[in-house]
RNA sequence: GGAGAGAUGGCAGAGUGGUCGAAUGCGCCGGUUUGCUAAAUCGGUGUACCCUAUAAAUUGGGUACCGAGGGUUCGAAUCCCUCUCUCUCCGCCA
């Protein structure tokens, strides 16, 4: 969310970013609902006040002169509730459309209109020259026993996967690497309720506008997560901080529910897209300085280049494009990672930097060396998401004879494994 | 799931219809005193919004907020209803 008062003093800048991330918000209907508000609350605070005032006066006056000063009061208590439901609506009005109008771009994001024109930063690693005809993910796992798919669509609907046997391990033991990096780099580590209230992912700005890729529970009104992004960042929503808590470094672990509604037909085979997964996720909370900001924004993206580094997989970074950009982000770096199989990169990391627009709807604050109390900055990004990152992992170490190399990061968390090798199923 | 108790400022805790943004204590900030520290003593110490003045930190006025929402009343921290959360007991349970 965007300070009205910003709005109001720079509305052009927030019309071009409405426009560039193709969000249809009429700033102008904001401005009138603003100026709908001031006048109403004007109206309010002053029938209020003599109410006050005059009741007050009431208190002190003899029984026996009450009756013709209470006439006109009964009146005023009518004028000042129908100036409160006034104002009430108002206000409503215009939080309901502040919480739809985007974050106002970085001036450094690329114009395009979709992931298709996101620019390429940098190319780490050389995706390798096969001797063989390489296999795909789902091949590999098939033939090391360590993934069904097939059966999981029976019980599950699509979208859905058995891990078994070493694939189990591979997946903690890619989270587990990934959990104790950060904590070297002195992050708390989180596990954190997989269910979450509306205010938490109205606080994050999943709501409103992301109802469809949500599941929500039925009876208890609460949401499964996306990602531990939600309940992490709102670990503290309410709260104002102290400044030398700051910046809070946290990273959660969870598995995270996705629709995936209006994906039909895309990314259909194998563990690209699918409904649940794990996933490490690095939050950072800091001051409001835009400089310092921007220094957590490429830590955290540092911080996941390095773990794909650590587990030998080239990738690419890209600097997300305004057509691609989600409504709170002021600036995204993704990361993708070649996967041979798409004879391409596929995004397994997304580095987002909010300004203090997810701290404003979660009234996450601080106090500043002037005790000033502040919004805070928020960032984050992906660590490890799994099964996605066992597509490049099995496809980029993969061997001829169809069994995997597990890199050298990830053996002490695989029992000293070193590599997998195909196996005949059981009947 | 059933029965009961509770939710007040950074913390503890008073307040059961008007003089309450809220006693008192602790904490914190500033002053005074004292070789230093401590103690003592005096003063200050919430958040948001609106109006006003100002170049600005900010000043002056107003309104709201005592878990949340609604109601009664001229007037609600205080009375009523709903909800949320916490605690105790019973039930169920990994």
């Amino acid at each position: 969310m965007l300070d009205i008062k910003f709005i109001r003093q720079n509305p052009e800048p927030v019309r071009e970013s409405c426009r560039r991330k193709r969000i249809d918000v009429d700033i102008d209907q904001v401005l009138a609902v603003d100026v709908a508000c001031r006048e109403s609350k004007t109206a309010f605070d002053n029938l209020k006040a003599e109410q006050n005032r005059r009741s007050k006066e009431l208190g002190k006056v003899a029984a026996s002169e009450r009756g013709a000063a209470l006439e006109g009061l009964k009146q005023l208590s009518e004028d000042v509730k129908a100036a409160e439901g006034k104002m009430a609506a108002a206000d409503a009005d215009l939080r309901r459309l502040l919480l739809l109008v985007p974050n106002v771009l970085d001036p450094a994001v690329p114009s395009g209109r979709d992931d298709s024109e996101n620019v390429e930063l940098k190319r780490v690693g050389v995706p390798r020259e096969f001797a063989f005809k390489p296999r795909d993910h789902v091949d590999l796992g098939l033939g090391l026993d360590i993934l069904d798919i097939e059966r999981a669509t029976r019980i599950a609907g699509s979208r859905t996967y058995f891990l078994r046997n070493e694939g189990v391990l591979l997946e903690m033991a890619v989270l587990r690497f990934a959990i104790e990096r950060m904590m070297d780099k002195g992050f708390t580590p989180m596990t954190v309720p997989h269910m979450v209230r509306s205010e938490a992912m109205e606080g994050t700005a999943y709501l409103p506008g992301g109802e469809e890729q949500a599941y929500r529970t039925q009876q208890d009104d609460l949401w499964l997560i996306g990602t531990s992004e939600v309940p992490v960042t709102a670990y503290r929503m309410g709260e104002i901080l102290d400044l030398a808590e700051l910046p809070l470094k946290m990273t959660g672990i969870s598995p995270c529910y996705r629709r995936e509604a209006g994906t039909y037909g895309k990314d259909t085979r194998g563990l690209y897209r699918i409904h649940q997964f794990q996933k490490v996720e690095q939050v950072v909370i800091c001051r409001n300085d835009e400089a310092e900001s921007r220094q957590w924004h490429e830590a955290i993206l540092n911080n996941a280049e390095e773990l794909l580094q650590a587990l030998e997989l080239p990738y690419r970074v890209v600097d997300v494009c305004d057509g691609d950009l989600g409504r709170p982000q002021v600036r995204k770096f993704d990361i993708e990672t070649w996967m041979p199989s798409r004879n391409g990169y596929g995004e397994t990391h997304s580095a987002s930097r909010f300004h203090d627009y997810q701290a404003r709807r979660l009234e996450l604050r601080y106090r500043d060396e002037a005790g000033k109390v502040r919004y805070c900055h928020t960032l984050n990004n992906t660590v490890v998401a799994s099964p996605r990152i066992l597509i490049p992992l099995l496809e980029n170490h993969q061997q001829e004879d169809g069994s995997v190399v597990i890199p050298e990061a990830l053996r002490t968390y695989m029992g000293g494994r070193e590599r997998l090798v195909p196996r005949s199923r059981p009947a």
